[in-house]
DNA sequence: ATAGAGCTTGACGTTAAGGTAAACTTAACG
DNA sequence: CGTTAAGTTTACCTTAACGTCAAGCTCTAT
């Protein structure tokens, strides 16, 4: 029950163009197989879409992602390919904790700047009776 | 002692090209004063230039930038124009809040990975005495 | 059998975010 | 006084990440 799904479904689900999973495949960011010539997507190609979209609302560029994804499936990978990955890894690891420490501190900054903005609507409102 | 910077000084401090300043300037993300034709950077272009690069790390869009930015001086802004602004940062909270949490898990998911790797390595290096 | 829906490839267009090069001003220096 | 350094504008170039459109295949329903 290898529950495949057509460049269609993964589409409404996923929210792309099919252009987008077409991209991606062309960047060699997926590989789904074929029936024929339509594309099949199994279960990993999901995830993988899963793991590109989250790294693109951090603001990492395709290539990044790709990198990335290497290293969740390093399977015909040797040593030395693999080591390299290792030390990008953790270069990004140490990217993603700093952007989210300072996200949190953006956040509560806006947070703070949206006090004073309500204020400043609320005196609108007073001065309109 | 309004200390302003030249265009090279804050180039050298934020790490951007004099070609980037003019390019926000364009966009209306930054307006320097000027000295004749030389732009001038007083503090508070300096922060808000810091708020543009810091909303870039978490790929936001110069766009999305600038109307964030438009909430932190809503000095001339009407009612109706500081409301709207008002709910569409709302919404970035939220999105940034819902970022935040991904982020965390993409951290701890990445770590996870890693592990692996270092397992996969350390049997490389045991194969080779 | 033909008409349409849904898929394919290929090619060209578009937008954001700058890079790069040319021609010009102006201040400063030997 | 000439020239170099740092700034300016204008204009075109580039890259990433798709959008859009044309032309063709294949299956299913009418």
């Amino acid at each position: 029950m290898t529950q495949t799904l057509t460049i269609r479904e993964m589409c409404d689900i996923y929210q792309v163009t099919p252009r987008t999973l077409r991209f991606y495949e062309a960047k060699e960011l997926l590989s789904p197989t074929r029936e024929g010539s339509k594309r099949l997507y199994s279960k990993q190609d999901r995830a993988r879409l899963q793991l590109i979209l989250r790294g693109k609302r951090f603001g990492f560029s395709l290539e990044d992602i790709r990198q990335l994804l290497d290293m969740y499936d390093h399977n015909g990978s040797n040593q030395a390919q693999l080591n390299r990955t290792y030390l990008l890894a953790q270069d990004r690891i140490a990217q993603m904790k700093q952007q989210a420490a300072e996200l949190t501190l953006a956040i509560q900054e806006l947070e703070t700047e949206m006090r004073g903005v309500e204020v400043t609507l609320a005196a609108f409102r007073n001065a309109a009776e």
